[in-house]
DNA sequence: TTGCGTTTACGTGAAATACGTAAAAAGCAT
DNA sequence: ATGCTTTTTACGTATTTCACGTAAACGCAA
């Protein structure tokens, strides 16, 4: 069997090191290249050909996110591993959105990262339990957000949305009612409306509310 | 001349291995002990006697400033140099008030690492031009914020704090009259005062303004 | 076509705001 | 203690906004 041949994508010249010295003398595995970031990716796959690449997620330039999914394009059976300090759903769900095969903390035990590199090279995904359960409490929360999101959407129309907007920014009715054209008293209205909706009781929750919702920023 | 001992302490094997591959053949400079965490630090230091400890911030249990403390109070002649994924104000400003002598950033490169290593040794400081600056920026920046903190509460008189508190929360201008036995006269002028100190243009602002302030939570 | 939601708009009385004025009460300095 | 400043209290008036009800015009879908 040969070995797996794999590159290292990362900045830190410590982690480079580290990775290198873990994976140094083991029989099946053989560090083919290495780079800072992303610039000469191309470059970097076609001398080395590797197998599998390890990536951290903040690199200098192109992120790794960016460019797993550049690696998934052009090349479809490298496998991409990440390895980072993160341990946030955000960056693990875009890296497997981007289509890494697997996601591991950098305090990863030396038989774990040779289980993950194996598994990728086998066409696996490797995961390991806490990022499987933050997947989850994430996918979870996920759907709850776009259920309120949804919500919103929903109950208020677009002129009602817009004229939250103006008014949540600052806007006087008569100064909403200007720019948009439409008497006072409509303004009024789709206010009256939108606090019924909302079941809300004043124009400081109103206020809240379109904070809340990103509608306006503070 | 003999070598200087060091030490780490980093809960990132790849880090650890990292740090060792690069200083493995310094003449300088001899690694004497590492560990994942503070746990066993004073263990650690009576066996292997170091001289400079490098350290990461987040550590399981005890964080790097906390320990940096600790190593600090108790040894006074051990110097911390910290070496730390995170270039934040907040964390590098801790590092220097928890005593560390040097901070780095984990991309380091191995001459800077050897140079901050045997200036730490020497007695000096080591913070490379980036934390610098960062240094430099923060303390402009924490002298604004305090100076804009200090506006405010100069500013607003307690009860005026107060007053837009309970309208930010969403009370009408009677509820607040109400709850604290004043006309709601009163609470308008307060309103209105509190407006013209602020040069806040209507109540949207004075909502705005509150949660900016963290008078009121969102 | 009928029905439903959206957008538009008005009427009326109550509430809030802008802007000015001003007087007790409290705090502070000399 | 006395005077000065700030805070807190309060009102008047004109304007604006709110709450609540009503309703016409429009589009879209069953």
């Amino acid at each position: 069997m040969s070995k797996i041949k794999v590159a290292i994508v990362d900045d830190h010249q410590i982690v480079r090191d580290g990775i290198k010295s873990l994976l140094h003398n083991e029989p099946g595995i053989e560090i083919v290249s290495e780079a800072k970031c992303g610039d000469t990716i191309d470059e970097m796959i076609n001398e080395s050909q590797p197998e599998v690449i390890l990536m951290d997620i903040s690199l200098p330039g192109k992120s790794g996110i960016e460019l797993c999914n550049y690696v998934m394009k052009e090349y479809e059976n490298i496998k991409v591993l990440i390895l980072s300090m993160y341990m946030n759903e955000e960056f693990i769900l875009n890296a497997i959105k981007a289509g890494a095969k697997g996601y591991l903390p950098k305090n990863t035990s030396k038989p774990e990262l040779l289980d993950a590199i194996k598994a990728v090279y086998n066409g696996e995904e490797y995961y390991n339990e806490n990022i499987s359960q933050m997947i989850l409490k994430s996918y979870v929360k996920n759907i709850k957000q776009e259920q309120e999101s949804q919500e919103i959407t929903e109950t208020l129309s677009k002129r009602e949305l817009e004229i939250l907007k103006l008014f949540a920014e600052g806007q006087t009715n008569q100064e909403i009612a200007d720019s948009l054209f439409i008497s006072i008293r409509t303004v009024e209205s789709h206010k009256s409306h939108i606090m019924q909706k909302l079941n809300l009781k004043s124009s400081v929750d109103l206020v809240k509310y379109a904070l809340k919702n990103k509608i306006v920023e503070l």
